[in-house]
DNA sequence: TGATGCATGTAATCCGTTACATGATTCA
DNA sequence: TGAATCATGTAACGGATTACATGCATCA
């Protein structure tokens, strides 16, 4: 799957500018397991453009550059159905922290609970992103079955760290007393 | 974190082949958090020898091309350990499956069905290659501590989309009685 | 006899990120 | 006054994958 397609999938949902689509990968209910940048997006709009997948629509804005507010058309919505037929691609899943953690003996205490501490951070804001989507709303069988995985999954990263760090605390408490 | 340092940090366990290498990420516990391919691992090999982070031994095997099996130095050790400081980057987790899900609606049961069942299985997967890396030991602190973290997460996974495909199933009953 | 496993390596290519370039507005 | 937000885009660069090249052994 590239970020054509991604594109064309987020424009199904509700038109958007280059600038929103990448708040909503990286703030909205994506941001848990899709990743893209300005740099990919943009030269992406203008190509499902040229090859009239999408169409544009420049909105004047006071005091702000115009926006290119793009929709799916037809064609668009054909491609995307025809996209999401083939057999996705294994999940990928890359956690340097798990490396890091493969070593915890080598390593200070400190840095381990560090380390801990900042993937339990890192998991606690998806899910608070997560709980955030379904508040505001608009979501559909799709977005309610995605965001119910996540949330499986991401609580039991989740409740393993803590456990984890419990049996690391300790040690502070001693040291604090 | 790139594949030298994921190079340094098996080969700190093991000596082992470039081949062996990657078996190692796609058959053992790394497989779930980790990938590389040959012609990354190769060349990562070659750069690290003339660095005089690893060493090469050449290993005759009578109807077999030769192996060379490398060992990490001391300073090998020493730039795993620095590696090892530096605080990692978020994960990444990216799935062409959720992507898929978030248009459930559009896309026919029959498909959303097998696409769910072949997610359960890679994640079943996962679990065993987990459980077998578990039994044939070699354990320390930090490879239980990874595969505690991933059976927690991929459990979690697999039991939601169990449920989801109950959910389903009542069809597929229906039209076989 | 044909697929699979063992074993190493390179070159072309792809896909995407990072950094750069620009500029007004609003909030602290 | 300086940072953050809104807004678009390009060029250079990097990192890794894919395909290619080679070849013997074993198992079905």
């Amino acid at each position: 799957m590239n970020i054509r397609t991604l594109c064309l999938g987020i424009l199904s949902f509700q038109e958007a500018s280059g600038y929103e689509i990448k708040k909503e990968i990286e703030e909205g209910m994506f941001s848990h397991f899709i990743d893209a940048s300005y740099g990919s997006i943009y030269p992406a709009l203008s190509q499902l453009n040229a090859e009239g997948l999408v169409t544009v629509r420049a909105e004047e804005q006071t005091g702000r550059p115009d926006k290119k507010v793009y929709s799916v058309t037809e064609a668009g919505r054909a491609a995307l159905a025809k996209g999401l037929l083939v057999v996705p691609a294994r999940d990928k899943y890359k956690s340097e922290f798990l490396f890091e953690m493969l070593f915890k003996n080598m390593l200070p205490e400190a840095h381990v609970r560090l380390a801990i501490e900042k993937q339990l951070n890192d998991l606690r804001e998806d899910l608070s992103r997560m709980v955030e989507c379904r508040a505001e709303g608009q979501t559909n069988e799709g977005s309610e079955f995605i965001m119910g995985y996540g949330e499986a999954v991401l609580t039991a990263g989740a409740k393993y760290l803590e456990s984890k760090l419990a049996e690391l605390q300790p040690k502070i408490k001693l040291a604090a007393e």
